[in-house]
DNA sequence: GAATATGAGTTAAAAAACTATACCCATCAT
DNA sequence: ATGATGGGTATAGTTTTTTAACTCATATTC
């Protein structure tokens, strides 16, 4: 029979990824977990219950009790890996509808805070539409709602795009501009419609933004007290109370706005702004060029 | 034979949503990418694949020369919800070495560019003790590095959990802190280790500022031209030109943060600060409340 | 304290799913 | 034309899973 790595079914070891991952972050799994998940039979559940008791034995134990196996202290995962951001992620996609909660695994998911801003959704077939130019490298024509105010409406134009990009909160095609013989970027939401348009009228290698990087060396704030400084040093995972970054000239714009660079002097507070800049000058005369 | 409700077995069932997702965003799909995927010998791929062309015919076709099924110009998906947000999020996950390119079904990813900001980790056993305290109504101590000036070491202090929340950049506990008596935001990054610590000392039901709510209203920045203004309305799904949110008091220093409120003066282009708030002084107001 | 319900665990035979192996066919590159 | 590649299919055999019929321990209810 064939087989994956570990020996077992592409099935079985969802299931059993499945139990430890309940262990880990719900602290126990039922039969009926299974059962409701996989809609596999009951004897099927028990089965891959004892079998996981057996590739790992001491992994959980089942308190009759509580009718529910719960993970014992020295829990050592074997079919998953335990990701904190993966986790957060999740419970992020299900509080902000992009994934329904069948679509993870979680059960009890613990309450959540996060931004209730509405926005237009990126229509999925315009999407493919712009993800298949990219691969096929294909020229494509968008119906562009540009904020141009030389534009009000939006109008038809041609682009080839070769990549994606966001800037923490939206995503756009960066693509070349058959309008403005340049490269841009365009964002999803504002693209209405999509049609085909032949080939590609440039390459990914003609975008020097997006080809050329520049070394963006980041401190501590300076304004910040020394311990505050040690912190987010450490929060950045910092070398010698230094971050350097190699940043796509594309990106500077947006890099500059997220880590609210472009507003630290207007702040009072340093803790609002806990990284600045090494060298100010390389990196505005960058921004410089590229928003010329 | 127990059955889902659409009468396949689950793994068959993830197949054939795994043809149509690999036909949708990629275009086309083999007999190999099946094989590859789910370890299933060739002749259930083939059979995978014909089951699929008898269930939703005309969705796919066979292109000898290329040894490839493409999706027709009509394909209807059955099996999946195509959402952009799903997959522009599971490519960013990959960028962001969230989840292995084995966790997604993309093959061809496009190009992405995304802000390469190193972050300290969460220590996923620290999150699950904190998911399990919230979950089980537990208190717990946690080693916290805290920016207070006056505690520049990192201290052990006891807290109560009862949710997460995030500010869009990161993640944090809420949760009722033992030692200054008052519910506070914990960084989940500056948590270094956690201990439990006994029944809850508070609940969440004590979380003023996580129960009362604020309406906020928000509407294009009226510094913008007409045509500018429509487009931001249609941007964020506006009624009337006004977005009325419902806010957790707990979140709107977050809120005036991400949407750069804070910082609309001191920006000289109102594209900048695409949206305002209609009703500044409440605002101000429940600000100052939260932050006093 | 006995009766009942619940959920776990087990066993058997039967059904379904899947594999291995074989072979055929069309296309493409050499 | 020839071999390599990738798809389709049939058979027989194996594994997985289901169905159905049971036990057992615990908690709840009367």
């Amino acid at each position: 029979m064939k087989e994956a790595a570990s020996g077992l079914k592409w099935g079985v070891e969802r299931r059993l990824e499945f139990i430890e991952f309940r262990l880990f972050w719900e602290g126990g799994i039922n039969r009926a977990d299974i059962t409701d998940f996989f809609g596999v039979s009951v004897p099927q559940a028990s089965k891959d219950l004892s079998q996981y008791q057996e590739l790992v034995p001491g992994n959980m134990e089942y308190d009759k009790s509580e009718k529910r196996y719960f993970a014992t202290k020295p829990f050592v995962p074997r079919f998953f890996n335990p990701d904190s951001d993966q986790y957060l992620s999740q419970l992020r996609q299900v509080a902000d509808d992009i994934a329904t909660p069948q679509d993870t695994w979680l059960a009890k998911r613990p309450d959540l805070a996060w931004m209730p801003i509405p926005h237009r959704r990126v229509d999925p077939t315009v999407l493919r539409s712009l993800v298949n130019a990219v691969r096929e490298r294909q020229a494509v024509e968008i119906l562009y709602q540009s904020m141009n105010p030389d534009r009000p409406d939006a109008i038809w134009r041609g682009i080839s795009p070769h990549a994606f990009g966001s800037d923490g909160l939206r995503w756009h095609a960066r693509a070349y501009c058959h309008l403005s013989d340049r490269f841009k970027d365009f964002l999803l939401s504002r693209c209405l419609e999509c049609r085909d348009a032949g080939e590609a009228k440039a390459r990914v290698s003609d975008d020097r933004q997006w080809q050329e990087t520049i070394e963006v060396n980041l401190i501590p704030n300076p304004r910040l007290s020394d311990a505050q400084r040690r912190i987010i040093a450490s929060d950045y995972d910092m070398k010698n109370n230094n971050l350097s970054i190699n940043l796509r000239k594309a990106l500077i714009y947006y890099f500059n706005k997220r880590l609210r660079l472009d507003v630290a002097d207007a702040l009072d507070d340093p803790r609002e702004v806990p990284v600045v800049l090494a060298d100010k000058e390389a990196f505005d005369n960058a921004l410089a060029e590229v928003t010329a």
